[in-house]
DNA sequence: AAATAGGATCGAAACGTTTCGATCAAAGTT
DNA sequence: AACTTTGATCGAAACGTTTCGATCCTATTT
């Protein structure tokens, strides 16, 4: 049942050539003259030849497989904002001919969770996703591996790396608010340690002074540990507690803004009436609420692609790039954020 | 700065044995005396050696991989429960030291959407997930790779499956439903032809026959071409014209649930207390309903570690096997059901 | 003591490509 | 007319393993 296979060899032999001018002619390398290319496809279709891909990885010394790492929390999330990103650079890659394969690497990272895919050698590159650890981006730029960054940056690795303009996107939430008519503006973060956070707080910042607002300490909270809904629920119970209320909240992303709404909701305070709230993301959850969340728009498959983009130039050319991209984002007005009531 | 990478002929050096001894001990295969395998592993060890997974698979003929096809419209839904099937047998694979594959095929499947790990034979079996094109199947088949299917099986197709126990689970749901006083019970589902639906709508019957409760043909709706959360919101749509409404539904699924909870707001009707509501699936946005909704949780994860599970043992013997694995599920009770008020 | 069996080890072929250097013919240069 | 360049093609080595059959040694059987 199992088809016979055909070689190269066979293409070679149909065609009346040899070995060698067969993948010339399918790796577009070399001059061959017209007569024998044209003997060479008609051989090729007429067997429905495709070459094996373990025999040129070995010959060539290149897998055609790019690795993509994930950490584990950022895979299991609810939120399919990485595996957004993901598809995004598994739909491009087929179009570059490369293979994906996806592993995910626990955040306290050791020697013995080396990706499987790094010590046999199976990939030509890595695409990271996310905050990853810091020993395992300098093990595979060790290796001599081309390295992408999608949503990351750290300063001291000198990585390619895709980015989310999130100072202009905080920057273009809070304005949205302001032009709502707010005044007392709120944020709600965590983990400023994470280039994203931090960003998405300048961009605030920026928002705020260049209204002439005040930034009231009181309302900008950032002691929370990570950017979860709980920790969202967490903070909002902070600001609840802290005397008056701002009229506005920008989170730092959708995840935090589902844990304010959820803690407002159960003081009974009505959002946008009573306080307008804003996120970062859009994650597919900010749809689903009541009323569904104003956010700022991320492109994550367009993201995983541009990742993919630019992982296909270093491959080309040899080089591990430093260039960062910085992904243009959208305010999304829904329904959670209004002008303000007076 | 590339560290140089050892072979096995490294190895064999250092162990002052021949490289066909070094492959032996590492594939524990054909007798070796301890005092040979220990020198080995340790120069392995002392190397850190591995083997390249490009030079075994030209050489053993298997490459590793495990390919995983999903049909777009799968991939790129809203809910993450094919992806999470995906990562169940990602982390599985690892045990097994299988690489993952994923790869996406239109619907509208035909020849050129073959998927490319396979006319490069860059797979040792093929997983697939959900409803898939009946010719992908066969092809696949036909070059000798074994498969498993995950939540889909064709009566015609002799493959490994593992399925949900959709008739259990609807039972479960609908008994559920009857016990909460729930007489008047109705089915909302659509696409029939899909064995995961027909096998619920029969769950469904079960559990109303065997208490002897009528099956009323206007409560039981069919006529939806798919199950999104739009057909559920047509369904509910059609139910609402048809005079008397049941007092409880069962939702061939949480999206088709979640498009009848829409409707059912917009006309002002209160569940779970004028009509209760239960779905399937246990997908995330079931648990950010209001009210959260009740469901049949099924295991993704598990589900997807058993396909490459029942993979690795079909490797192994070299055969396709024709077992079908039939994965339990949970009722899960939340907020949009209750007893029937009277 | 010779014959046999079995365990341990090894050499070499094979897997299916790419790629490098060699060869040869035709065209261009002096 | 001799020499050089260029284009087309090819043969063979190389990639790093696995695996098959051969060989050698030791232990067992007769």
């Amino acid at each position: 049942m199992a088809k016979k296979r055909y070689t190269i060899k066979d293409v070679a032999r149909m065609a009346g050539v040899s070995v060698s001018t067969v993948s010339l002619v399918i790796n577009k390398k070399g001059p061959v003259s017209e007569e024998t290319r044209r003997k060479v496809l008609h051989a090729v279709h007429k067997l429905d030849y495709h070459p094996r891909r373990v025999a040129q990885g070995l010959a060539s010394q290149k897998t055609g497989n790019i690795g993509f790492i994930l950490t584990d929390d950022h895979f299991s999330l609810v939120e399919p904002f990485y595996t957004k990103i993901f598809l995004g650079t598994e739909v491009e890659a087929r179009k570059y001919g490369y293979y994906i394969i996806l592993t995910t690497v626990p955040n306290q990272f050791s020697k013995e969770h080396i990706p499987r895919f790094l010590l046999e050698r199976n990939v030509d590159g890595v695409i990271m996703a996310g905050r990853v650890p810091e020993k395992l981006i300098a093990y595979i730029r060790d290796m001599g591996l081309p390295v992408t960054l999608v949503d990351y940056y750290n300063r001291r690795q000198k990585t390619a790396a895709i980015l989310i303009d999130n100072i202009e996107g905080a920057y273009q939430a809070v304005t949205h608010l302001i032009e709502l008519g707010h005044k007392k503006i709120g944020f709600v973060g965590g983990d400023l340690s994470h280039p994203s956070i931090s960003d998405r707080l300048t961009g605030f910042k920026k928002a705020m002074e260049e209204h002439g607002l005040p930034i009231v300490p009181e309302w900008v909270i950032t002691t929370e540990r990570n950017t979860s809904v709980p920790s969202g629920y967490q903070a909002m119970n902070t600001l609840l507690k802290s005397g008056e209320l701002p009229t506005a909240i920008f989170a730092c992303n959708d995840a935090m803004a589902i844990g304010c709404l959820r803690r407002l909701k159960e003081s009974g305070i009505r959002v946008p009436d009573q306080i307008a709230l804003i996120g970062f993301d859009d994650i597919d959850a900010a749809l689903q609420m009541e009323p569904r969340l104003s956010t700022i728009h991320v492109y994550k498959e367009r993201m995983g692609a541009l990742a993919m983009q630019q992982m296909a130039s270093m491959l080309e050319n040899g080089e591990q790039s430093t260039e960062k991209v910085l992904v243009p984002v959208e305010l999304v007005i829904r329904e959670s954020t209004a002008r303000k009531a007076d």
